[in-house]
DNA sequence: ATTAATTTATTGTAAAACCAATATATTGTT
DNA sequence: AACAATATATTGGTTTTACAATAAATTAAT
């Protein structure tokens, strides 16, 4: 059954250009795409991945990690709209308004 | 770097809602999507698991096998559908015209 | 200062997806 | 019939992913 898998980097890099968020919010942010939060066994390491690659980087606050995105990401990101846009072309339609499911 | 991973399926269903294919056609026109045809390690499992669950069905000519969706692949096509759209809500402008790029 | 709550992080594991290489089957050509 | 071409199929292996379980670090509350 279609999951996110493969995406999830991909979903972090955008959700990051839109706002940069900490660890627990990215993880309810993409969770509600899916229908339950990502757990931090999949966020963390997902960030750790990003972060060695230079495509995203962190403040922090108080205990919080706000993550952004480093220029090399953005262009990542462009990068991967393309391809993503390439994947999926002709099915520009299907994606309708928000229409989220719990699990 | 956004691999076509764990969407192969759904675009298989989809591909097949559209116009019954062999598979060699199939792994071409999927192929266009992420710049390489298929290979035939990679199209025909996939099309045997799909069978399997009885979502497709093939009927032979001469040498080809022409697939089709059968009712049950057509309902999980839609549900599919309405996956896709939660996990992608937001980035339907990000898909423009066709702009296939060779590898 | 302890304790609780929050956030970040790691480890080990299991499943899947895809490809390369190879094999089989069928048809077309001479 | 022999050979080439086309299409289908299998096998084995690598990589990737994400989760469950657990741990660590930091802050807040009393």
């Amino acid at each position: 059954m279609l999951e996110l898998k493969g995406f999830l980097s991909f979903l972090i890099l955008h959700e990051l250009k839109l706002k940069s968020l900490c660890g627990e919010d990215l993880a309810k942010k993409i969770g509600k795409r899916k229908g339950n939060m990502l757990t931090p066994g999949t966020i963390y390491p997902a960030l750790k991945k990003l972060r060695k690659k230079k495509l995203v980087t962190y403040k922090r606050f108080g205990r919080k990690k706000i993550y952004s995105l480093t220029d090399l990401g953005n262009k990542e990101l462009t990068k991967q709209y393309k391809l993503f846009s390439q994947y999926f072309y002709g099915l520009k339609h299907i994606i309708r308004r928000q229409t989220i499911k719990k699990k």
